[in-house]
DNA sequence: AGAAAGAGTGGTCGATCACTCACACCTATC
DNA sequence: GATAGGTGTGAGTGATCGACCACTCTTTCT
């Protein structure tokens, strides 16, 4: 796989000139928040260029086609999410499964939170797994997403399951705009939900 | 809102005229199936009427827009899946909230068995959020069948809850695939699930 | 200094998009 | 049997789509 680093960086005339694996990092970053608005399919590769600062061109340049930029997007979503995650269970001090997975849940409430384009891609990403290639890359970082989980909290099976039914359950509440309406059905659908 | 009732169907020559109302109906069938596969912004209003059999200016003669279209998509799923969950409450023996919630949870495992393309839609409807037309008729799907479930069931709120966690992980699962992979990922989200 | 390689853009391609309009056909009513 | 209104279509509209190509400019290598 790639690197994404930053290896270098000129700099003599007025324009500026990076490398290629770095400007993918950054175009990546900012492909996120312009697909979680309307997604693989809603999203041209002009928007997602002039989100990036650079010319449609050259987006494909960097990535050969709009499933390949859609698809990195996702896996770097993904690797973002499982960082997080590993960083709330290193402050942790409980081994007892439930308390990680709580800690986890927690940390995954303040993610989103304040990148709600994340978990908008990982939306799209479940719609726009009709196409092959999508949807192996959405079940590969579920599959690894699930590993995770249940690795770093040693879990069991149906509390795993639990997790990730709640946390599907926020997405939605997220995506649809629950959380700006205050009515019988949201309170009931938000009840015990952490967000802030 | 409309009937959507056959009230009248010629038939003289060859060529057999229904009105516009059974039209609306069959349109907005085959159009849940077309919508299914790759959503709102994925799906042309061509293939729609393609697969409804009509031409696409007539398409415009039923509905005034896409957006249009695809709301009364959205009413139409929802309206048949609290239909369904309505008969499953019919013919349960207990009057016992969490009994009930089984039988609904049941009836909904047999739709999404058959109809896949119903709970596909709800996942685009999700992500086609971003537009306040969508969103206001998901929210409004939501708080029917919240409410629904609710009054139908006489279950508490985190039962409530549950049930609709539940039912997005179900959603999530079949729209990436994860019914067709075996593997440890997809037997612990699946763990416990009903699907026929 | 000069060549090779990489970064980055403007312009354009055919295809497809949502949407419109003029018009043909059918059928009920007077 | 004319007429009015609903059913339905073919042929388009301008705009935008993903993708490609020729080209310039910068940096590095020799």
């Amino acid at each position: 796989m790639c690197e994404w680093s930053i290896t270098h960086m000129g700099t003599t005339n007025g324009r500026r000139l990076s490398t290629a694996d770095a400007r993918r990092g950054e175009v990546l970053a900012t492909a996120a928040k312009v697909f979680a608005a309307r997604g693989y399919y809603g999203t041209s590769t002009t928007e997602v260029a002039k989100g990036a600062g650079i010319s449609q061109s050259y987006l494909y340049r960097l990535f050969p086609d709009k499933q390949a930029l859609f698809v990195a997007v996702i896996e770097d979503v993904s690797r973002l999410i499982r960082e997080r995650l590993g960083e709330s269970v290193a402050k942790v001090g409980s081994a007892e499964p439930v308390d990680v997975l709580r800690a986890m849940g927690d940390e995954y409430a303040h993610l989103i939170a304040d990148r709600e384009d994340l978990l908008k891609v990982l939306m799209h990403a479940n719609c726009a797994a009709s196409e092959p290639e999508i949807r192996q890359a959405v079940q590969g970082m579920y599959a690894r997403l699930v590993e995770y989980v249940r690795s770093a909290s040693g879990a069991r099976d149906d509390d795993v399951q639990e997790f990730f039914a709640r946390g599907f359950l926020c997405n939605v509440a997220v995506s649809i705009g629950a959380l700006e309406v205050d009515a019988p059905w949201t309170r009931t659908l938000l009840a015990g939900i952490r967000h802030y």
